[in-house]
DNA sequence: CGGGTTGTTGAGCAATATCAATCAGGGTGG
DNA sequence: CCACCCTGATTGATATTGCTCAACAACCCG
């Protein structure tokens, strides 16, 4: 359990901390500001304890307060349908923003539960509005924030839609991988946060299924999978399997 | 072919047109604002001529500039994979916004096709932004239009990332009948604006699956369909085939 | 060490894809 | 106006994929 820290300078967990200091800074709000407005940003954004595997975040119809930065850890978006049954619409990593769906109704309309260990930076929306209004750069951001959110929304729609379970696995990996690669860390070996049945849930797919494909695409020497340890053999290969078009 | 015209009391196309005569006014932007608000916002928006049949809005990569709302007509989204195969990503009905994606990159991630005779209103963003620098409520609408869309891109998520043919399918129809009901057309009754090529490649199947689908929803007397026109015979029903669990 | 949970594997079956033929409509040119 | 063609949709036969049910293995947690 190798736990990535994007704070490497901070003391003990709860404290006040500086953005400045946070290797995420310039990914998950990539302000281009002074250094003194990123101080009047650290000043908002507050650190929670880290929760536990299996908690949840917020839940549906919570009333919307907050967007949250995945610091560490990994959690999932999900939704109910109509019939109770849940729904993973997405995974977040390291870097990634989730909470921006409560803004329209100001409440949440999925619930986000953490798949491991994780720790989020808490940032107040009345704030963000408060300090956007002084501040038109950070208010082009929020924005941009959004907008990004729509663009990977619509890859996740072209990722689960695929046709095959072969197309939709290889193309999950690949997500997974460039995702790892743009926040710095090991792009072809990491650890997949997710079960097999949480993959299945998001790709459509039971878990044998998922099983069997990776087990397919491990004994093709297209990647090694121990356990949830996953090196990448041949990204290559898996990026054609993932997109061989039709 | 029944043209839903939204601007009825305007003269020739091209012509400015208020959006107080709008119907989509409480729709596309329902701005809580004053009437010589709206009159301000009429004379940003721009009424572009209608569109012919597999027309592009904008394309990928093309330099954003402009929301856009469907006013008649309908339009997919589309992205293009690595292996140049073009996936639909979403439909647009009347009232519905394209072009939110844009606004990260300062260039459009998608692009945008009319699947009949379209007509659209063009929103310069620039024009937005300065407006909505001098209107907070504005500015908050333009951050709920984005929020909006992020949750509406959960749904199509969970839709395409069902199980079977039959829930998808299912699904897009209900989904279909519940736009249509919320822009106060008829939710039972209503043209299939997209081809049946254009359903498989979003759902992730092949034309033959989605008219075998649609021929046993026809024979169960679920919904009785005459190449294009739809009548939903049983919502409950098709609601049910398209929840049912799993 | 035991029991629960999660993941893997197998066999048979159901759903979907593939390939091919046909049909219906719409548009075009004679 | 009709004959033709082209596209999109339907239907059928067969192959393939993925699901279901079941057994079992591996790990996790007490």
């Amino acid at each position: 359990m190798t736990q990535i820290n994007f704070r490497p300078a901070d003391g003990v967990k709860g404290a006040p901390t500086s953005c400045a200091n946070c290797r995420l800074i310039d990914i998950c709000l990539p302000l281009s500001m002074q250094l003194d407005d990123i101080d009047r940003l650290s000043r908002i954004i507050q650190h929670r304890r880290p929760l536990q595997k299996n908690q949840y975040l917020y839940r549906v119809n919570e009333p919307f307060r907050s967007i949250y930065a995945v610091r560490s850890g990994t959690v999932k978006t999900t939704i109910l349908s109509e019939s109770g049954h849940e729904k993973i619409t997405g995974f977040y990593l390291p870097g990634e923003l989730v909470g921006l769906d409560g803004i329209a109704e100001n409440r949440y309309t999925c619930s986000v539960v953490t798949l491991e260990t994780t720790s989020v930076c808490e940032i107040p929306f009345v704030q963000i509005e408060a300090l956007s209004a002084q501040m038109p750069s950070l208010q082009r951001n929020v924005l941009q924030m959004l907008s990004r959110e729509i663009s990977h929304d619509q890859q996740r729609i072209s990722l689960v839609s695929k046709s095959s379970a072969e197309q939709r696995i290889a193309a999950l990996l690949v997500s997974l991988s460039r995702r790892y690669e743009a926040r710095k860390l090991a792009a072809h070996e990491f650890s997949l946060p997710m079960s097999r049945t949480d993959m299945g849930n998001f790709l459509g797919l039971t878990v044998e299924t998922v099983s069997r494909v990776l087990s397919r695409l491990q004994s093709q020497n297209t990647i090694h999978l121990n356990r949830k340890e996953l090196r990448i053999l041949d990204f290559a290969l898996l990026l054609e399997i993932a997109e061989d078009s039709r």
